[in-house]
DNA sequence: CCAGGGCGTGTAACCGGTTACATATCATGT
DNA sequence: ACATGATATGTAACCGGTTACACGCCCTGG
């Protein structure tokens, strides 16, 4: 036991720390921390001396320290349904990017669209210590505006534009998107429209698409039947399931608008195996505009998204927010209506 | 200034700390903290006035305090490449809900097959606090290795089994698995066989698996000359730029090995616009046998690899680690060929 | 010539937890 | 009845930085 107080005093001391370091420059803590903090603010030959002592020892500051005295930790948290989803995945590539070079970290977590597992892991984050956060969407549990204003810590909603609320959003105009799509496809002549959306539950940007969507349905006087309307998961697999139980059936919709393009290539898979071909006898759309949308065969159309966009916003609002600008409120990202192989005029028969 | 001292110290009070909480429940910090850290330690009734107290107000522990008086932060890190790609998503999220039951949170960084980056992204993480690292492959900055072993940072290879070395790794076999496709589709009767690689540089991962094919193609006496063989980036449209100057030539191969599905695919849509039939007229084989590979028309031979198993078995690994235990130190873990549609015997001509 | 301001640096309290050690309490075996 | 050990709790030093304030120096203007 003594032995072990020893060690910790000298053989075992830890890797080297600010005082290690300002003694051996000479100078004091306060001045080592300023160079690490505001160089300018440290006298030229003291810089270029602490400097190479600093790299000479290998010296890492330690950030929780940091944190503890100064009360910030140049992280931010990020929470989204899942990683594996090329929309996130591909966003929070951008975004972890950007925070890069402004020299924060990100931190990740994920709420597998459940409210209460997103609170648990916002409280997590902020037990972590992150300055701000990024949340998916704006549906969320009626605890965790609390807890986010009780810790004051500024957030960010991404992916939907919210113009009527109090905190900032980033992101396209969900509802405009599935009008524009739907509003294509009446326009091609089909009236025989099936929808196959995304899970609506806690995902409120599915539901502003299919909300757009048949609003002007409506206006056509082509609403989906009960048995055109089906949730599926974000898999090729669900997709073509549904697809299969779609076309099936004798009286068979001329167009299927998906809720993204994952959907959207399950359904063209699934009736390509069955025989129907995409477009002559079936259009099929979907959101997002993946990467790999524009290779398939057929490409799909669907409404672009500039995802990486979209995040390194939300990223730039709250490292704005965090530096004392007051960016601007709601951000409206434009999309783009993307028309590819996979949808056509309806035939007369 | 006087002003903001005393709001320091009474009103601007910032949320609530342990000598709150014990203040309230009448005991010593001491036994606050022993009622998070170790509840069966606390006597009964305490653990229940501690517990309602805490929720009542709210109170959420600050990590950075904790990682600096304890040394441990309950977190581990990971650096891959890129979480844009489906192999590295789909195992982060695996490792991440593993890491969540153990109570570890996943600190993610990404090196763009860079070693100085990851370098760099390695200091990063430990200034930030991590107690173990996960890293992507086994090649990298030589300064790396020394960081990790000065900080006492534990960390394992994952994505390659490597049973040569000090150090622990968890993962496939891709020189062999290589070996495995290879004599596949030489099997199948195929001698004229183009091989389209990932990226080698920086990429053990896809440098074992090119190995493994070669090693076969040359015991068939069948090794692709240069220009079969390609290396492309992990994107669709880059396979399919390949897959074309393959193809336009007048002598071209009858069999396409590819350094994974994406690329695979990629071959695949550009043989199909050329209208060349896949598997009549070309074989083509991919690895990691994503979620959608199996979708896909024609469905993709490939290697499977057990992405969750992998990942969630390296998380395992340091947590044993962390626990104190000493866990395997190579772990192999099996892949499997699975045989689809886009492959076929070589037709006589 | 001196008051006053700006600049660079040092001193030491503080951030919010953890934990070694001391102390108190109580059941147990002899 | 008492030594013994196990168990529960309190005390206070400490983790490694930051930063308010004090201090000393030099420059400037009246």
């Amino acid at each position: 036991m003594n032995n072990d107080r020893n060690q910790r005093k000298s053989a075992n001391k830890r890797s080297t720390g600010i005082r290690d370091i300002a003694r051996q420059a000479g100078v004091s803590t306060a001045t080592v921390s300023r160079f690490l903090n505001k160089p300018e603010a440290v006298g030229p030959e003291l810089r270029t001396k602490i400097s190479s002592i600093i790299k000479e020892t290998g010296y890492i500051p330690h950030a929780s320290a940091r944190a503890l005295s100064s009360r910030r930790t140049r992280t931010i948290g990020a929470i989204v349904p899942t990683i594996d989803n090329a929309m996130f995945a591909q966003g929070l590539q951008a975004l972890q990017g950007y925070l890069a070079t402004k020299d924060y970290l990100l931190l990740l977590a994920t709420n597998e669209y459940d409210v209460d597992i997103e609170l648990q892991q916002a409280r997590n984050l902020i037990a972590r210590g992150i300055d701000a956060l990024i949340l998916r969407g704006d549906e969320r549990h009626p605890d965790l505006r609390q807890m986010l204003s009780t810790n004051r810590i500024p957030f960010v909603n991404v992916g939907v534009y919210e113009p009527t609320k109090p905190y900032p959003s980033v992101g396209v105009d969900n509802a405009a998107a599935g009008r524009e799509l739907a509003a294509y496809i009446a326009g091609l002549g089909h009236r025989k429209i099936a929808v196959v959306a995304a899970h609506q539950r806690n995902n409120d940007r599915a539901q502003a698409r299919l909300r757009g969507i048949l609003e002007v349905l409506r206006e056509h006087g082509c609403v989906p039947p009960e048995r055109w309307r089906i949730e599926v998961d974000y898999q090729l697999g669900d997709a073509a399931d549904a697809a299969r139980a779609l076309l099936q059936a004798d009286d068979r919709p001329t167009a299927i608008i998906c809720g993204n393009d994952v959907i959207a290539y399950g359904v063209v898979l699934a009736a390509i195996r069955m025989g129907i071909r995409v477009p002559q006898d079936l259009s099929v759309a979907g959101f997002d505009d993946l990467e790999w949308s524009r290779h398939l065969i057929p490409s799909l159309t669907t409404i672009h998204m500039p995802t990486n966009e979209i995040w390194v916003r939300a990223g730039r609002c709250l490292v704005d927010i965090l530096a004392g600008k007051s960016p601007v409120l709601h951000q409206k990202i434009n999309y783009s209506l993307v028309v590819r192989e996979s949808t056509a005029a309806l035939r007369s028969k």
